[in-house]
RNA sequence: GGGCAAUUAGCUCAGCUGGUUAGAGCGCUGCAUUCACAUUGCAGAGGUCACAGGUUCGAGUCCUGUAUUGCCCACCA
């Protein structure tokens, strides 16, 4: 067999892939699970706008290492992919896009036209990103993957918004955001971040009249405040709280109250705080508390409001600009001085948060509701606010943080987490399921989405070319011109994803055969009904199109209830389509429905449920052939009776539908509930076994599951949580685009030195919750590594013949003390790694294995068997099971070399994990084999030492007290140490003794040496060593309290330890004697 | 301001509930090239475990304090 003496991972990676994927062995109903228990994990899942980084691939790495264990194991394992709409971050990037190619904002768009586009952006990227995760080798189960966005995942998200309104848990309410400016959104509390700055604090008067001055940086705001607070313990201001003074602020007329509030600091400023309830939120609590009035001075557009007089329309840094000049003028700026504070940040686009009011939508977390399922009601009670029942399942272990200290950090978090704030005003996203009445104040909470109408012109007829009126069911001669056809198709291409649920047509010839085209591909019941009919154009049958128009346009209140010349009334035409709509809409609720009509049809159709006055409508725009409309009713009608609803415009943030990740990835297609009888994968494999995820998206992310899936399923989300660090460069700083030189891109690693060697430079070394340093020169470690592995194949492959053994054939493999020695080893390796494994420790795991493989096995054993010949049987059994060992953490390289060694094998990855054979342990051997392998070493160090030339052969002689192990092993010591042994009994060396220089056990024959006196100094360190460590021993033994408080055992081998270095030394003492 | 972590060989890190003469990889030094592998082999040098106290028969490991570094949370009106 022809072996290329380098392994090259390019050559046989992504054909691995895709033999896995081919013969679908990620999939858990392909294989048979030979225990009961189940183990699965949900990919955090990936935000589509990105391209693999080191943080996803060190996340793969190790949940493909958890997966392939597992699955070895015999669980029945699943490992769900999936991608994350990320709702702010892919608008943000789509918006960017489309302002540098083609100058136009998401407005310019619409929001129709701009989510398309974003659409299309997600499939591209979606893509882009799934076939990066192949590469790194990652064994999920792609038949089963999702995205939050999807249709099954939208039903849960309005499923469980509607439950939680239900549970009075989601309310609207007019309370202080963090408002994006850029962004023009909402963000919750930990979506924001701080940047220092140095920032001018004024102190000042609001007038002159007040009587003591406050401080502020930000002066502009003051027009809004409605009080002045101070520490309750403040002798200055005693006399002034309770009191209410009118001041005129810059032109604006304001009412201050004097409050106390233990928040204020006496210190800060001048002990007095401005208070706007508007725009701080401590403020806003403040104004609560206290029933202050809320003045907005700020907008939307970080512009000042009308309440703000004269600086209104104004940015909020010009007013301050104008405001500070105007007080100073005054005479009431008493002073401004420097400060370093932190300015609130927008954590996706880094822009000034402006905290102010709105009206937004909230989920209380302190409201308690019935708590479902009864683990979580032993741990949390019957009834428990999401605050509650999120802390008690971590407390009670529930749910088990590794590593542990993160509880902590969580708890705290959890403690004090505030009503989360869950409306955006986005595009992209989730469309809050909450429907407003057009004709009375009510408004409805529906799980149902919208039902949604595609309504199309058909493609081009061929009375269109000849421009002949053509509406005569009994003249329908005419079907589509080739380019018709082509229009249709074009439109399929816009239409294909969205997933039609019925077709409805009219029976005219041109729009039956333009949803024949479109039914090719879509195969669904196609519904003909007379109502979608053009309107009847009477005596103007077969003329020319024009001259319908013109008498239309010029005679409209005549035609509106009437038909002159036989032309259909619009208020005929408009009965009929309107209540062919009703009728779809009732019986399709929720679903989206194809039309493909006439143009004045699809004309009318914009007016359905709106009131549009007749003659408006007539004069409406409809689409082009080619295009199409598409409209959104209420699936539900409102109290009032009527269907006229209107959906919330805002989205929801993009951590409501991430939070119900772990089950919503489990539920059927058409779940009707959360059930676990109606939902089989849910019942399978849920709560997921782990959630593996970096520690810097606890908040964001895992505490959301806790909080969302508790609540909606009664269940934990995941029963331990593992929480990897973060990757950083070589001096341990964040990798950065700005640091290129240092900044790895794993696909490039991947491509330079295999992912094999990627994937072992992020799990070795990696521990939970602590960062990891990456850089080249590890990676390359770790493909030199993988060539080793690849090595010690060929080196076994060459060996032919020789039949598998099992375990339970140990004895008969065991032939000698080095068989004996490695295969005892190699169980503790089993058995080792297996414990380290369960305790996902994989890091130590990998470097027990890497030890082994390298120094045990390949140093040691392979040269052995060199020399005793005849152990292809062994080697295999060791090989092999080596391979199952590390097949978790290097997929390719081992499936490559297993494929070589077993061509009639379906597959390393879904064989039997080994198991640790107790009769293997033989700790006799092990000893007399490490001593065996402590007298080679011996030699090579003395010929080292003395520069005798490898080629040469040296002779020495060992008076050794196991002279049969001497004995036994000689030719193995003979061949790994390059000298002669020439074993003496004590007399017959006597008679050597001038001739041989003794270092130990050995002896060595002293013409071989250059240079006795070095041996001679060498002994002396150690009897040094040696005697220091023997003072230190005796000490210690000769300590009654050591010797009565310390454990038996413990003292047991202490002065085991001092006898065996008493007698070495003795040897010693007796060798140096001989010197001499 | 509150909290968490880290500090062990030149570098990157192990070292579990205290009981070895403190380990690994890389790097370094010397030697070796047809015999699985130079992406290699053999041998070697290198550490007062940040500092100061304490607990204990015994401390890298536990406690207290200090210093340095990093991170998280709160908040700076």
């Amino acid at each position: 067999m022809e072996i290329p003496k380098t392994y090259s991972p390019k050559d046989f990676e992504d054909d691995i892939y895709k033999d896995w994927e081919a013969q679908e062995l990620f999939n858990p109903d392909k294989i048979k699970p030979r225990r009961k228990e189940h183990f699965s994990i949900v990919l955090p899942p990936p935000n589509v706008t990105g391209t693999l980084h080191l943080g996803h691939a060190s996340m793969l790495a190790i949940e493909d290492l958890f997966v392939r264990y597992k699955r070895m194991q015999g669980f029945d394992t699943a490992w769900i992919p999936g991608t994350d709409h990320a709702a702010i971050a892919t608008q943000n990037v789509v918006e960017k896009k489309l302002w540098k190619e083609e100058g136009k904002t998401r407005h310019d768009l619409g929001r129709e036209r701009f989510l398309e586009r974003v659409e299309a952006y997600v499939e591209d990227s979606k893509n882009i990103i799934h076939n990066q995760i192949r590469k790194m080798g990652a064994s999920l189960d792609w038949s089963r993957e999702a995205y939050t966005l999807d249709e099954t995942r939208a039903r849960a998200v309005r499923k469980v918004f509607k439950m939680m309104y239900d549970d009075g848990l989601i309310y609207r309410g007019y309370r202080i955001v963090n408002w994006c400016p850029r962004c023009k959104t909402t963000l919750a509390d930990d979506e924001v971040d701080y940047k220092e700055q140095s920032a001018k604090l004024y102190t000042f008067k609001y007038d002159k009249n007040f009587p003591f001055a406050i401080a502020t940086t930000r002066p502009e705001t003051k027009l809004g405040d409605a009080a002045v607070a101070v520490n309750p313990n403040d002798e200055r201001y005693q006399e002034y709280i309770g009191q209410i003074f009118d001041v005129n602020f810059c032109g604006v007329d304001l009412k201050i109250k004097i409050i106390a509030d233990d928040a204020v600091e006496s210190e800060f400023g001048t002990g007095a705080l401005g208070v706007t309830p508007a725009h701080s939120a401590v403020d806003f609590d403040m104004a609560q508390k206290n029933n202050l009035e809320i003045i907005k001075v700020i907008d939307e557009d970080a512009k000042m409001t009308d309440k703000a007089g004269k600086f209104a329309g104004m940015s909020v840094e010009e007013a301050r600009e104008k405001i500070s000049a105007e007080l100073e003028k005054n005479g009431l700026l008493e002073k401004t001085e420097e400060l370093i504070n932190n300015l609130s940040v927008c954590y996706r686009c880094k822009s000034a948060i402006e905290p102010l009011t709105s009206d937004q939508w909230f989920i209380n977390v302190n409201k308690k509701f019935k708590v479902r399922g009864s683990e979580m009601k032993k741990s949390a009670g019957k009834e428990a606010s999401l605050k509650e029942l999120s802390l008690s399942v971590v407390k009670d272990k529930n749910i088990n943080i590794i590593p542990e200290r993160f509880e902590k950090t969580y708890f705290h978090w959890m403690e004090n987490l505030r009503d989360w704030c869950i409306s955006r005003q986005l595009w992209f996203g989730h469309q809050i399921p909450v429907w407003y009445c057009e004709d009375c104040a009510e408004y409805v909470v529906t799980e149902l989405s919208a039902t949604e109408l595609f309504v199309m012109r058909h493609g081009e007829a061929k009375n269109n070319v000849l421009d002949q009126l053509n509406s005569d069911i009994e003249n329908q001669i005419n079907g589509l011109t080739e380019k018709g056809k082509e229009q249709v198709e074009a439109v399929f291409e816009k239409l294909k994803n969205e997933k039609i649920g019925a077709i409805y047509c009219s029976d005219f010839r041109r729009t039956k055969e333009t949803a024949a085209i479109i039914n090719e591909k879509l195969n669904l019941p196609i519904i003909e009904d007379p109502r979608l009919r053009e309107v009847g154009v009477g005596e103007f049958e077969g003329k020319h199109d024009a001259e319908l128009a013109a008498f239309r346009q010029n005679n409209f209140a005549q035609w509106q209830n009437d038909n002159p010349h036989g032309i259909e009334s619009f208020e005929s035409l408009k009965t009929r389509v309107f209540a062919c709509l009703e009728e779809i809409a009732e019986k399709f609720p929720g679903q989206k429905v194809l039309i493909i009509t006439h143009g004045d049809v699809c004309r009318i159709v914009q007016g359905f449920r709106k009131n549009i006055a007749d003659e408006k409508l007539f004069k409406m725009d409809y689409p082009l052939t080619g295009e199409y409309l598409h409209l959104k009713f209420a699936p539900i009608k409102c109290k009032c009776g009527s269907q006229n609803l209107k959906q919330d415009e805002d989205t929801l943030d993009t951590w409501f539908s991430a939070g119900l990740w772990t089950f919503s990835t489990l539920l059927e297609k058409d779940f009707e509930t959360f059930d676990k009888k109606e939902n089989p994968l849910l019942k399978r494999f849920h709560p997921t076994t782990v959630l593996e995820t970096g520690y810097d998206i606890l908040f964001f992310w895992v505490a959301r599951m806790i909080l969302m899936t508790t609540y909606a399923t009664g269940e934990v989300p995941f029963e331990n949580v593992y929480l990897h660090g973060l990757i950083r460069d070589k001096e341990g700083d964040k990798m950065s685009k700005s640091k290129p030189e240092t900044a790895i891109d794993p696909l490039d690693a991947g491509r330079k030195y295999g992912f094999d060697a990627v994937r072992l430079s992020l799990l070795i070394g990696n521990t939970a919750g602590n960062d990891i340093r990456l850089y080249d020169e590890k990676i390359e470690g770790y493909r030199n590594f993988v060539n080793k592995l690849w090595n010690i194949s060929r080196f076994i492959l060459m060996e032919q013949g020789g039949r598998d053994k099992q375990a339970s054939e140990i004895s008969e493999l065991s032939k000698t003390l080095a068989d004996r020695w490695i295969i005892s080893r190699f169980n503790k390796l089993i058995r080792e790694v297996t414990k380290l494994l369960d305790e996902y420790n994989f890091s130590s795991a990998g470097e027990l294995l890497r030890e082994f493989t390298w120094n045990d096995f390949a140093d040691w054993y392979l040269e052995i068997s060199k020399v005793e010949q005849n152990k292809e049987e062994m080697l295999k059994y060791i090989f092999k099971n080596l391979l199952k060992l590390w097949h978790p953490f290097v997929p390719f390289v081992t499936e490559t070399i297993w494929k070589q060694m077993n061509p009639k094998e379906k597959s390393l990855m879904i064989s039997e994990w080994p198991e640790f054979a107790e009769k293997a342990i033989d700790e006799n051997s092990e000893k007399e084999f490490e001593s065996v392998k402590e007298l080679i070493i011996k030699i090579r160090n003395v010929r080292s030492e003395n520069k005798v030339q490898p080629a040469k052969k040296i002779r020495i002689s060992i008076i050794s007290d196991n002279e049969n192990l001497i004995k036994e092993q000689r030719e193995n010591i003979t061949a790994l140490s390059r000298a002669e042994v020439l074993t003496f009994t004590r007399q017959e060396q006597e008679k050597f003794i001038k001739d041989f220089v003794p270092m130990g056990e050995i002896y060595f024959y002293m013409t071989d040496l250059i240079d006795p006196e070095k041996e001679k100094e060498r002994i002396e360190k150690e009897k040094n060593n040696l005697e220091n460590y023997i003072s230190g021993m005796e000490k210690k033994l000769s300590n009654d309290e050591f010797v009565n408080n310390a454990p038996r055992p413990v003292v047991e081998g202490e002065r085991q330890k001092l006898a065996e270095a008493r007698e070495k030394l003795e040897k010693i003492l007796e060798q140096l004697g001989a010197l001499k």
